[in-house]
DNA sequence: TAATCAAGGCCGACATCAGTT
DNA sequence: AAACTGATGTCGGCCTTGATT
């Protein structure tokens, strides 16, 4: 900087100045400053400069696990509003080993602050994440959580994934179906929990009697094809999957099985995700604005850095999306 | 950190020879420090340490267009990376909009240099990317490109497209194909134009006149679907997608047209997504490893930061995987 | 008085070198 | 000599104060 300074002969404070917008820089004194900075190929250090100012203008995102539509969908949203607020976004990404999680976070969330983040996105539900926030973040810097459950403590926005099931399981029943089974995503997930509740619920209020819930153990087509081969298919009439890649793998297997869908039986998802149209058949699903949630947190996280206030709780709102999958249960 | 050293009866200098390991630290001192440390809820600021420090453990990522299979994939793999090598990844995610992206590309860069990073990965092809980065980076900070074509001057690697696409072709003139056709991907994709080569040396070194080019536009089903509804389904007898989603939506087209596979016609995509081999019939596909891709690529920009040489070019191995989508040509 | 610019201190760490046991 | 510790200067900006036109 006092390299520009000398060559434009003015002083490194008149530069900073000329960055800043700070103060008067004469209008030719401003030309020169900008010749020199272009000859010399000059680049601000921002290092040096959050040395100094309280923001960074950088945000931590922490997420877990592989990436799948709506995580990455999430993550597309958050750097629009990164983008568009011209905030660098810091991400790290945690594997779902079996290494201590807990740990990791820690780290992870330890780093971030060393760094002087503004603020912290933490886009997954991470076993007891409350008690790392108390001991880790300590009010040293604002978290947003994209979480099923409302963390009493934290902001944080998520998908409302009880409507989504709800929607759902009206839609089955409204057809006819009664006997509904509900194939569960990873047991930690808060989503599925969400999603088996709306289950439940819809059921009783039905007056219907729960089927044993059919557990996929991921989000995967993988897990959902695993669950197909093993599932008992007399038993149903009609699979509420906790989302669209468990029912791509479980119609697969069951069409393996030489069952035809939607004549044996009905199949809706959650998540709408851009395939979901042109499965075989297409697939009857809660549509879930993952990139909105993704802005959503974003613009939280930014709220709350700039008011210090805490932010209300943002659910997501899904809309079903009726397709071929689903049909009206045939009088047999 | 002075403030750590006062409570510890010690210099501040001593702290930070406590944390950066460098030089001699009493035992007892130590333990005293730590005990502050604890004490006090510490944090060492990195920004101050990269003050300092010409490494800032810090490596920026800039992609572009939203993620679908393999850069979500890739993401992944660079994460995984840095995770190991313990070093934060500042990503910026640019939007396929009609904006001047060069100048989008220009400010994110020069952004991220003035940030410090290590290195940059750029995950897309981009438009005069050379002249961005002769005129922008000007050797600053080493890059990596992951990218279809060899540029010339730029470390990169990429995908195997145009393997993939022989791998393809070879399977589908060995059942028998004569009449082939390519769906396209977008135009000004270095994936999507090897694979087209291949198809093209593969059609002519069997002899056989290559058929209009399918275009999709862009990598989603939507596009393979769209240009399912437009085809002449007489021309060909078999299909090469550019990528399996292409593959998706062509095949949904297909069957609302009336269309069997693999009966009426084969078809094989690129990629092998977690979907792939769920979708109905199964699809046929050339495997690419995206997780290895971005494992590569920041594996790469490590090497070249700490030996400052360029690195070779690497070419991340297809690998055919033949499902139900593909037969022989039937006979009729 | 208003516009413009310079000098010096400081942010929080680290390197160097000198000093102490 | 070896193990340890402290003082000083520096990184590259920004802020405050004060001087000059």
């Amino acid at each position: 900087m006092s390299d520009v300074g000398r060559m434009a002969g003015v002083s490194a404070q008149t530069v900073s100045r000329f960055f800043t917008g700070t103060g008067y820089v004469g209008e030719e004194t401003r030309l020169r400053i900008q010749h020199a900075i272009d000859a010399l190929g000059y680049r601000p250090n921002r290092i040096a400069r959050n040395l100094h100012v309280s923001r960074t203008d950088t945000i931590g995102v922490l997420t877990v696990g592989d990436f799948n539509y709506g995580s990455a969908q999430t993550l597309t949203g958050m750097s629009a509003g990164a983008q568009d607020a011209d905030v660098a976004l810091i991400t790290t990404h945690l594997e779902q080993g079996e290494m201590p999680r807990p740990r990791q976070v820690q780290v992870a969330i330890e780093r971030m602050i060393s760094m002087r983040v503004d603020g912290i996105i933490i886009s997954a539900r991470i076993e007891g994440l409350e008690g790392i926030l108390v001991e880790t973040v300590r009010d040293d810097v604002p978290v947003v959580v994209i979480a099923g459950r409302p963390d009493t403590s934290v902001d944080s926005i998520v998908a409302d994934s009880f409507t989504a099931g709800s929607l759902v399981m009206q839609h089955l029943l409204e057809l006819g179906h009664r006997s509904i089974v509900y194939l569960a995503g990873p047991v930690d997930s808060d989503e599925s929990r969400e999603r088996e509740r709306a289950y439940h619920r819809a059921m009783s209020r039905a007056g219907i009697p729960a089927l044993p819930i059919v557990a996929g153990g991921d989000w995967t087509s993988i897990a959902g094809y695993n669950a197909g081969l093993q599932v008992e298919f007399s038993s149903f009439t009609a699979v509420f999957a906790g989302n669209d890649e468990l029912a791509l793998g479980f119609m697969a297997a069951a069409r393996e099985r030489g069952h035809s869908i939607p004549d044996d039986f009905s199949i809706a998802g959650v998540d709408d995700m851009p395939e979901a149209r042109f499965f075989a058949p297409a697939l009857t699903t809660a549509r879930l604005d993952f990139s909105a949630l993704g802005r959503g947190a974003f613009d939280m996280i930014r709220r709350r850095v700039d008011t210090g206030e805490p932010q209300d709780r943002i659910l997501v709102a899904p809309q079903l999306v009726v397709r071929r999958s689903t049909a009206a249960l045939s009088t047999r």
